[in-house]
DNA sequence: ATAGTATTTAGAATTATTCTAATTCAGATT
DNA sequence: AATCTGAATTAGAATAATTCTAAATACTAT
């Protein structure tokens, strides 16, 4: 066996022992066993933008002990220190983000999931006029539409 | 007196007898009292962006009948007939507005006031890449920052 | 007027989140 | 190693926003 990369279990690379625990470090934050459970566990589903209660279910099956409060303490603390956004779509429970590269998120008004949409957001108030006085810190972009899964199946109909 | 446009009291375009009611009624919506009621209280108070209990409390002054939910069934009926947007920025209350121009909203995140920022909102989608088979028909802008008045107590401080 | 449907109402129920007070933990100091 | 201290965690209560439910009312078309 020459390929060392072939290996039976795949391990993410933000899950390699110890990163998660450096990440929060880094950040300023004292890296609790929570808050590594809490953002391992976003970083492992970012792609589907957990809500607090959907984190939680998956870090008990980490940390049985783990409580709801710890999960919106940790959340917001690890929001606090920039590793992870808040995702405000609608009328619901919030989602979580812990890509902080600049990206959109979309909306499947038909199935409800949200996708990241990458690209530089390039001109920060792109088109807007922002007026005098005001100090814009932070521009974001959420669309809304119809996914590709959700498409077909309005299709098929 | 000759200038017919001088009153005492000034009464906005969209309070005009009827006004409300006919907008109600062009967007497809049964135009009943309790919708004019809230419609015209969103639309006298667009500024502000209120919350459903905002709006709740406001219409009671001119209807003291109205119930929550009837503000809750009215602002839905609104928002799917196209009078009405969510705007949804933090973890708060759905704050709802009458403005379907295309514009931005700023968050002040010291005072949490919201701004409607106009301007031509050129390319839906700005920057970002959409990847093939997304249908995206809605694009919103939201930016935070300071506002004026915020910025000017920090210095004072 | 009458029937049928949509709307409104009060209040209960639900959901998401925050708060509280007691306990545990981690790191610093003896 | 034992002790101290402040931060973090915990369970569960409390709160806030929203939705649901069932009954009453109001319109619309016959």
């Amino acid at each position: 066996m020459k390929d060392v990369k072939a290996r039976t279990v795949f391990v993410p690379p933000h899950r390699e022992r110890g990163v998660v625990h450096a990440r929060i470090a880094e950040a300023g934050l004292r890296p609790t066993a929570q808050r590594s459970v809490v953002y391992g566990v976003l970083l492992d589903h970012a792609k589907e933008h957990p809500t607090a209660d959907e984190i939680f279910m998956q870090a008990k099956t980490e940390k049985p002990e783990i409580s709801m409060a710890t999960v919106y303490n940790c959340l917001d603390a690890l929001v606090k220190h920039h590793l992870v956004k808040q995702v405000h779509l609608e009328r619901a429970a919030t989602r979580y983000c812990p890509n902080m590269d600049e990206h959109a998120h979309f909306l499947c008004e038909t199935c409800g999931e949200v996708w990241d949409f990458e690209g530089a957001a390039k001109p920060r108030t792109s088109g807007f006029r922002v007026p005098s006085g005001f100090a814009v810190t932070q521009t974001e972009v959420n669309m809304r539409g119809v996914c590709p899964a959700c498409a077909e199946q309005e299709v098929v109909r």
